[in-house]
DNA sequence: TGAAAATCGTTTCCTAGTCAACAAGTAGCT
DNA sequence: AGCTACTTGTTGACTAGGAAACGATTTTCA
């Protein structure tokens, strides 16, 4: 026989599509919210630490699906920024709790209004229905693969 | 009045959860192809130039969303493994062509079988409907936005 | 033809993350 | 009590990629 049957192609795969696009709203969320001197990651940081109120270190690195050392650094990075506070653990001196500035809490809904606003615009190529549907077919994946990266509820 | 409503929740957007899978997609796929030795850019890498043939460097960028920069560095260390050759361009000597080698060419089809097995797995709780509205979903997005890092057909 | 502009690939500097080693502290066992 | 296990947050070494500057070319066009 003349030779094997060729190779699947890369965009036969769901997860290069998912890449994709993944790659294109985390992109253009990235620049909106850059204006307000803020990454990806330190949003989300600053996001779950509003609801936290007060949290562990390592527990944030839990729910964001970082490490504890790159949870670190962000903190110090916030911290610069005036935008999060440490303080000693009195019951561990091990542990650190970190907490949101004024200045942090203050900024948190600007960036949910940009978040809400880069959403809207990215997907609103998709009638209602068809935005259910993507969300509904994400979170079943999500809940059969235990990405319990943040709180789901 | 008393507050102002509280700004929603990260979960409420369509690209955090698009997020959270993608990761998860790339990062299994990540460990998989680990174990041929390289990773998800060098696959992605190898298997455009396994269609194209012979390309230059900043062509392929383009097809894959990179920074000539990042392409110069994949092709470097792609050349260090082996799987990659360089050649100057008789007509335009500012200009590269880049080849799969023989070994390069080898690996490919073992690369697509570990893609397709990878995403066969990952997707596999969702029925082949559902597969095929995700599919068509994501490519209404892609298209739409004119996401061409990748050859469309 | 010859000067200016554009293009090509590379390189340098920077950012953001992982991983693994670490010191400090706590918990568990006997 | 005291020794061992683990846990906590930080740090250093490393990786991958982007942005911008670069030298070497080629193209454009007056």
């Amino acid at each position: 026989m003349p030779n094997d049957k060729p190779p699947s192609d890369l965009h036969h795969h769901l997860g290069y599509w998912l890449r994709a696009v993944s790659n294109a709203v985390s992109q253009n969320f990235a620049r909106q919210v850059e204006k307000e001197g803020v990454t990806v990651a330190e949003w989300v940081f600053l996001r779950v630490l509003y609801d936290a109120d007060r949290i562990a270190p390592s527990m944030l690195a839990e729910r964001m699906g970082m490490t504890r050392g790159a949870i670190s650094k962000l903190a110090e990075r916030l911290g610069e920024k005036g935008l999060v506070e440490h303080e000693a653990n009195p019951t561990d001196r091990r542990a650190q709790v970190l907490a949101l500035t004024r200045a942090g809490r203050a900024l948190v809904p600007a960036l949910a209004a940009i978040a809400d606003a880069n959403d809207a615009a990215f997907f609103k190529m998709l009638a209602p229905d068809e935005q259910r549907a993507l969300r509904a077919l994400l979170m079943k994946i999500v809940s059969e693969r235990k990405l319990t990266k943040a709180p789901i509820d």
